[in-house]
DNA sequence: GAATTGTGAATCGTTGACAATCCATATTTT
DNA sequence: AAAATATGGATTGTCAACGATTCACAATTC
């Protein structure tokens, strides 16, 4: 075909293969995640269709999907909302992560490789690096990096788009600036302890230090005890 | 086909709490959970439209939720079809199943209460008196009840849902009559290892034995070698 | 006869319009 | 004046229709 013309990586392309609600889709995501609205915040279909050059059947098609995906909270005859997570949903995204994640370190024992592992080192050395001048901007794209590596070493996709779920809905509990707050020179410890139990190849290890790191890492954010807390009506 | 138009039994007065689509998500989800459709079967819109006598628009809706679940997939200008799960995939499935579960059953360690246990004995004893009758119709609900009791328990909803999806998504790998096909008298046995970790209020050994149950139940479905095998390009 | 091209029906993607519902404000009632 | 009730505007839920794309099959070419 057209092998050696594709010059056009912009919309039109796009378009082609995918449709028009998956960018609307991707671009309402954005919204959400970039937190420039506050939580429960609603979602106006006019203008959103208005703000992309669509009509409002595309946008509601997007909401469905993002509502499959716990990331906007649908009201009959109210619209959409971005989906609020209260203090208890956080405890419980963060339990599930950290199974998700003790899994995928589980998995990746089995079958880790030099060049990962290499890789993964390298990271923690950066980490250390940051953590002495204690440049906290430096350290978080950091640590999402160490953190994703993993997950997209395991070798198992569907664990991967469960895992980055979870994550994108815990940017929906407002209680950053605690991620980073309190020690992060353990953090690193605890990535330390992680890598050596995939360098042992050793499953049971490697969960159960991924596991404990994330469950430190719900314990630091929850001290600071920010976010919602009022827990509506279950669905 | 069916001349007599009346597919929505009496779920008129749902419509009053939930949205249409949310109706339509849930019976287009049955009819594919409900196995009568083969696998990478279309869905057509105004078919299903026709039958639940709306127009297309919420059977849209619905399809972009039941794609965010992963149980159809979207081809452009083509249309849904019901998600195709190729052996690859159902590994993938099951490793995390594994570890959702064993999360499961780690959490429940922590809080488990006398009257749960009791339930879950009571459970073990009527799988164990079915399993010498051979009964195995009589056996699968038995097993699904014991693995839902104990998601339902563990006071995690968000991850009971992700673990509901993912037996559904399992249930579109055809390759049941396996999951009793080999020896359910050692699956019950490894039930038994999980329920002791659990009274013994042992979280590690009650996530090992969850794991290694779904591991092994993995390689019983595995060893039989059903299933499609043809791995489309990755998305 | 096999491959290619052309045609038409069927289906999808999107839109604009209409009815139903909700919300904020104004009006009435006690 | 406070509570309750009406009212108008805005928003959502659903539908039917139009253009665009795809697929199956017939006609044509080599």
């Amino acid at each position: 075909m057209n092998s050696n013309t594709e010059p056009l990586p912009s919309e039109l392309e796009v378009l082609r293969s995918s449709s028009m609600s998956q960018v609307i889709y991707k671009e309402i995501e954005k919204i959400i995640l970039g937190g420039t609205l506050g939580p429960d915040e609603k979602l106006n279909e006019k203008a959103l269709a208005e703000r992309f050059g669509v009509s409002r059947g595309p946008v509601r098609e997007a909401f469905q999907a993002l509502h499959a995906r716990g990331l906007v909270e649908m009201i009959p005859n109210r619209g959409a909302f971005i989906q609020r997570i209260t203090k208890h949903d956080a405890v419980e995204i963060y339990d599930v992560r950290a199974g998700v994640f003790g899994t995928a370190c589980r998995l990746l024992a089995e079958r880790i490789d030099k060049a990962t592992l290499a890789e993964l080192n390298a990271l923690l050395a950066r980490m250390d690096a940051v953590a002495l001048s204690r440049d906290l901007d430096s350290y978080y794209p950091l640590n999402i990096e160490f953190h994703s590596k993993i997950v997209n070493s395991c070798g198992n996709s569907t664990l991967a788009n469960i895992y980055f779920d979870l994550v994108s809905r815990l940017h929906l509990f407002r209680a950053r600036g605690l991620v980073h707050g309190g020690g992060f020179e353990s953090s690193n410890a605890e990535h330390r302890a992680i890598v050596k139990a995939l360098d042992d190849r050793d499953p049971a290890a490697a969960f159960e230090a991924a596991y404990a790191h994330v469950q430190r890492g719900k314990s630091r954010v929850m001290m600071s005890g920010e976010g919602p807390q009022s827990k509506p009506s279950a669905t």
